[in-house]
RNA sequence: GGGCGGAUAGCUCAGCGGGAGAGCAUCGGCCUUACAAGCCGGGGGUCACAGGUUCAAUCCCUGUUCCGCCUACCA
């Protein structure tokens, strides 16, 4: 690659397609196994097919290329697997909206037909989210790209459901689930989403037969009254003692049925007397069984009342609702309508009304899947970071429920299930077994339903990798070795998938589990369409560049913490990834006679920012292992703008400039090379694109950044001196400028330092890096040494014991020293009372730890030193005034 | 109802038993030839409130208030 002077600002556009290109040309994402290496694999969360990136994405997939890059730097064997999921109900929604568009419904065309149609859109559109990751930077091995649906993950899941059900963990029942009366199907507890509800709680009475009197019960749902099969009390109720064992009339349809006694029936709410419709409630689903009381079927799949309701027959559940209500009045029995608030169930996928019905159902056993997925938390053999989900993640798992797979849509595994229409049995087999195994008939069917799209997703981390055939990527890197999704998902996913990793791998299916936070807006609010506060990551990307992007969502990752995500934070770094490029253009415009080679004669500052960067190397690195992404980026950030921008490159000017001596001009080089490419790899895997770009076009070993090795901490190039001395120079320097600051001095005006130390050892030193201190001060002369004597028109700054006077001859306002001076001592004031009451305590002294201790001492003695000397000063200060006659 | 998390500068957030931090915003001074998407400097906080533990608390404990979130069968 031929190197190219970079244009004068840092303009995204040009860069990010064309090195994307690259690396997808040179084939570097690709996983390659070599033996001897160790192994690195993150299974993507599959987003949906119908998905395209939302925020959510963006945050997760940039985590798992960061820690992608950063192990494939490393050396690791690894693997990214990409794949998609196939969205059960949400495809089968937009292609049922698309045929609806055209006048058809999907019970014209039928099953097959519409599956076809499915793949169809699929082809067309199935492709939008991959290509938005790819414009994100995401390092998967794209060539692996899995699909739910597609035929080795169809085996798997068929495979699995047919070894649950051998095993007995798959059964198929009559029970009360969550029914979407728009989406058709059956939901499992999950998938629906409690909202609170402004409604009613309605007082109605149900009479005894042949009387006036009866019982009144509360409800928020009187339309399935039709479906009443008791009343229920509390037994210790005394209002109700007496018509425990009778019979009421239910009004409307004067159907008689019992008033039952139950602990569960709380005597506080309502009116005491509760409606039991086992078909139609959970809990009185349970009461149900309890006293054998049957089911009555009000409301049928559609949301309509069924002949049980009568007259009612046909409605819609809330036109029922409403009917009988006026109905219910009309007859007097409707005693009392107070505004009550509930929540009530909604569909995840399309927030239509739950309607909890009883219906014959597909189940999976939870409790004896759930104990060893528990088990492996508490033993760690899982880590959950951060760690305060793991009591959820128990929570939850301790009360599993039976998991409701089945769904009565089309798009999805069709289960393996065949009916006999003979003997009625059932035959779950891998493929189509032509005859019923129990009977040997040929008058049999599949079963209609689908499976839930979570099971196929319970499978991902070893379905993706080849199972149920033995692959070497499963040989190789299974488990894997982090789960990076969000905490959304822990029940949904990352439990199940731990179930089933266990039962059928035999061993977990990830090491790590990093559960990061919600993106919100930049007021905490949940981004929404509705709401209209999503910020689009396409947009920024466009807007800002992907790399500072990456950069904002990284930075703001702090583990535990939601993101509150605001532009202004995005245009921020896109400054930062600015100072980038133009560092690497000061470097590139600096290289003339540059020749690679270890520098014969190493500054001070040259010693100093190697060492610097030997350091933030160590901790961007324990950063990255601990998953503290947010410290990470702040590391870089400090370290490329703060020390390499701020003090680095301004100390290598003098080094480089055309009058320089030549082993100083090479030893800068040679410096900011090394520090511009192991900077450059270190920032690699949070900003892909800019890394790349400015690499390959500096003197670089190797095909690309993405590959070229992870920078390494050496304990031998720790240089302990050189950061002392380093930092003495710079507080000397702030000293000078913070001088000249407050005195309001033009950085046009060279100033004449004189600096006082207390040994000549450390004038020394002054002297000898004084080049420094005059070009970042920009001082016209310094002089230093114990025998300095302050000027008397000058301003005076104390550092470290130093006395640095900065000559003001002629132009020092001594009213704005004194100022200056008296605000410095109020604050050393404020700090050596505390200091001294410490001290002064004797059980400090004696209980505190005495590292503790001497540490105190030493900055009481130090703040007494320094507040001395600038009494001293002000006093000559005061002195001047008065001379000069000033106030 | 149960559980979890948060309250730190104007804003967004780090930190966490011994000297209150960052970015952005703000104010003052600068076109100092890598960068005005920049440079230099400044101001700004009883670390929500009340107790307790400790030589020492923003940090640990208890309680209160307010905000999120998760979870649950009160009709």
């Amino acid at each position: 690659m031929e190197a190219e002077i970079l244009e004068r600002s840092y303009n995204p556009e040009n860069i990010e397609d064309r090195w994307f290109r690259f690396w997808m040309e040179e084939g570097l994402f690709r996983n390659t196994i070599r033996e001897g290496r160790p192994n690195f694999c993150i299974v993507i969360p599959p987003p949906n097919i119908t998905g395209s990136l939302h925020m959510g994405h963006a945050l997760n997939n940039t985590l798992q290329d960061i820690l992608i890059r950063w192990k494939r730097m490393s050396g690791h064997n690894t693997l990214w697997q990409f794949g998609i999921d196939h969205a059960g109900i949400a495809t089968q929604n937009v292609v049922e909206r698309q045929l609806s568009s055209e006048g058809f419904d999907r019970h014209r065309i039928g099953q097959e037909r519409f599956v076809e149609r499915v793949w169809e859109w699929k082809k067309e559109s199935g492709g939008t989210i991959t290509k938005q990751l790819k414009r994100l930077g995401a390092s998967c091995d794209w060539d692996r790209e899995r699909f739910t649906m597609d035929e080795g993950l169809s085996d798997a899941v068929k495979e699995v459901f047919v070894r649950l059900y051998e095993e007995g963990l798959i059964y198929r029942a009559d029970y009360i689930i969550n029914w979407c009366p728009r989406c058709h199907t059956a939901l499992s507890d999950l998938e629906v989403n409690y909202e609170g509800v402004k409604g009613s709680l309605y007082h109605i009475k149900y009479p005894f037969p042949n009387s006036r009197d009866g019982i009144v019960v509360a409800t928020t749902r009187p339309e399935t009254m039709f479906g009443d099969t008791a009343v229920a009390v509390n037994p210790e109720d005394k209002r109700y003692k007496d018509s425990v064992g009778m019979e009421v009339m239910l009004p409307l349809t004067g159907r008689r049925i019992p008033v039952i006694a139950d602990s569960y029936v709380d005597q506080k709410f309502g009116t005491g007397a509760l409606k039991i419709t086992p078909a139609h409630d959970p809990n009185d689903f349970e009461i149900g069984i309890k006293y054998n009381l049957g089911l009555i079927k009000a409301i049928d799949e559609k949301g309509s009342m069924t002949e049980n309701a009568g007259p009612y027959k046909g409605l819609d559940r809330y036109k029922c609702r409403k009917k009988a209500l006026k109905d219910l009045e009309d007859q007097k029995l409707l005693v009392k309508e107070e505004s009550y608030e509930h929540s009530v169930g909604h569909c995840y996928r399309c927030h239509t009304v739950i309607e909890p019905l009883v219906s014959k159902q597909w189940f999976v056993k939870m409790s004896s899947l759930a104990m060893p997925a528990i088990d492996v938390i508490k033993r760690g053999e899982i880590r959950i970071i951060p760690s305060h989900w793991e009591a959820t993640y128990f929570e939850w798992m301790n009360n599993i429920r039976d998991w409701c797979i089945s769904r009565q849509i089309w798009w999805g595994h069709r289960i393996p299930a065949w009916h006999c229409k003979d003997c009625g049995q059932i035959t779950v087999v891998r493929s189509e077994p032509g005859i019923c195994k129990h009977c040997n008939g040929r008058n049999i069917e599949q079963e209609e339903d689908v499976l839930d799209t979570w099971f196929s997703s319970a499978l991902w981390p070893f379905s993706t990798l080849g199972w149920p055939h033995s692959t070497r990527e499963l040989d190789t890197y299974y488990p894997t070795s982090v789960m990076v999704t969000g905490f959304d998902i822990l029940f949904f996913w990352v439990a199940r998938m731990i179930m089933m990793g266990i039962k059928f791998m035999g061993d977990i299916p990830f090491h790590d589990i990093y559960l990061h936070a919600l993106v919100r807006d930049e007021s905490g609010q949940k981004m929404s369409k509705s709401k209209g506060n999503v910020i689009d990551p396409l947009l920024m990307m466009e807007k800002y560049g992907t790399d500072p992007f990456r950069f904002t969502l990284t930075a703001l990752t702090a583990q535990g913490r939601d993101i509150c995500l605001s532009e202004k934070r995005i245009e921020g770094y896109r400054h930062f990834a600015n100072k980038i490029w133009n560092a690497s253009r000061f470097v590139m415009l600096n290289l003339d006679g540059f020749s690679s080679g270890k520098p014969k004669k190493e500054s001070l500052a040259d010693r100093w920012i190697i060492h610097r960067l030997n350091i933030v190397t160590k901790d961007v690195t324990c950063a990255l292992e601990e998953y503290r992404f947010n410290d990470m980026a702040g590391l870089l950030y400090q370290f490329w703008w703060h020390e390499f921008c701020d003090w680095y490159i301004e100390m290598a000017k003098d080094a480089l400039a055309p009058d320089a001596d030549t082993l100083d001009r090479q030893a800068a080089q040679e410096t900011l090379v090394t520090v511009l490419d192991q900077g450059l790899r270190l920032l690699h895997p949070v900003m892909p694109f800019l890394t790349e770009h400015i690499w390959q076009n500096i003197p670089h070993n190797g095909k690309s950044i993405m590959v070229a090795s992870w920078p390494v901490y050496d304990k031998e190039r720790d240089d302990p001196e050189a950061e002392k001395q380093m930092t003495m120079l710079m507080e000397i320097i702030r000293g000078i400028r913070n001088i000249r600051g407050e005195m309001n001095i033009s950085p046009g005006v060279r100033l004449k330092a004189i600096i006082k130390t207390q040994d000549q050892e450390t004038g020394d030193i002054i002297m000898r890096h004084s080049r420094y201190i005059i070009s970042l001060a920009r001082l016209e002369t310094m002089e230093c040494g114990v025998e300095m004597v302050r000027p008397k028109a000058s301003a005076t700054s104390i550092i470290q014991g130093l006395e640095i006077s900065v000559s003001l001859e002629g132009v020092l306002n001594f009213k704005e020293e004194s100022e200056r001076l008296k605000k410095e001592l109020k604050k050393l004031d404020r700090d050596l009372e505390v200091l001294h009451k410490k001290l002064a305590n004797e059980d400090f002294i004696t209980r505190a730890p005495s590292d503790v201790v001497t540490k105190e001492k030493g900055r009481s003695s130090e703040l007494s030193e320094k507040k001395k000397k600038l009494e001293i000063i002000l006093k000559t200060i005061t002195k001047c005034m008065e001379d000069a006659g000033l106030h």
